[in-house]
DNA sequence: TGATCTTGGTAAACGTGTTTACTATAATCG
DNA sequence: CGATTATAGTAAACACGTTTACCAAGATCA
């Protein structure tokens, strides 16, 4: 805040949290996408299928609105990933009797082993990336809970 | 929360960083975009704009290339926004005597008044979105400079 | 029953962000 | 000088994320 520019509190974009928190996560996905690289899941497929991998496990069936839920991505952004999931053969998207419009979301064999072996390359990207900075989580969580997201 | 699923550590979505920024920043990209609506802005295209603002000020001319190291976004995604500004009359793209590659970019009058009243609004805005967590910010710069972002 | 409302899923369009590859000009070095 | 190398900018392709709108089927209620 100076002298040269009036207009900005922030002229070096480094003073906006959320231009901090756009790079970060810009700079999170390009990292985890190599870590990911080797599985040819992006960040997104690897959550939808985590996502299906866990409520699977939790209750029968799992409809895509459920995953998205869970997952806390939309519908829309669900239906996309889940049928290109089904086209590499990672899930299947069978109609319910009950509810033709619903599809019950399930993992293939090689599915489950491929989210399982993900799972394990995330979880020590993670551990490294976010290293330096253990109080983040709790940070992220607290703005989460104050903005209702 | 671990019996049932011996595969994650973090089963819940939430007990992730990576989740968390990512939710974060979804949920910040979507708020914003709302506090941007009036002035026809994305965020994206607010970041070139004061960037290019900035720069002009500083040194002449400003390169698409400059803007984009400034700025801390590719040379492409410059590229395309700043042609974008162009056609909305925000800015203008002249080419160089001494260099024929590169654009001299300036802002317009309507650039000008646009940006400066909207960079208002983003800061009024962040200060709301990142009121609760305000150790974040720190955070996040530990977390780009260990990660060499 | 029929009319209405709600819900599961999708199409299309738009903007963001990355990667690969290309053109054309500038700079450098033999 | 000519050959190489570096740089400014762009095209195209792909994936993410949102919005709007729509269809079809289930639920509800008069």
């Amino acid at each position: 805040m100076s002298s040269a520019n009036p207009l900005f509190s922030f002229e070096n974009p480094d003073d906006s949290p959320g231009f901090l928190l756009w790079q970060a996560t810009n700079l999170w996905q390009r990292e985890l996408k190599k870590a990911l690289a080797r599985f040819d899941l992006t960040h997104a497929q690897f959550v939808v299928l985590a996502a299906a991998y866990w409520l699977s496990q939790q209750r029968e069936p799992v409809t895509q609105v459920a995953l998205a839920a869970h997952a806390h991505i939309d519908k829309m952004m669900a239906s996309k990933i889940l049928r290109l999931l089904e086209g590499r053969g990672l899930v299947t998207r069978v109609s319910q009797q009950h509810d033709t419009r619903a599809n019950a979301v399930t993992l293939t064999a090689t599915g489950t082993r491929t989210v399982v072996q993900a799972a394990w390359a995330v979880e020590e990207f993670e551990a490294g990336f976010f290293g330096s900075v253990p109080t983040l989580q709790g940070q992220l969580q607290i703005l989460l809970a104050a903005q209702g997201g």
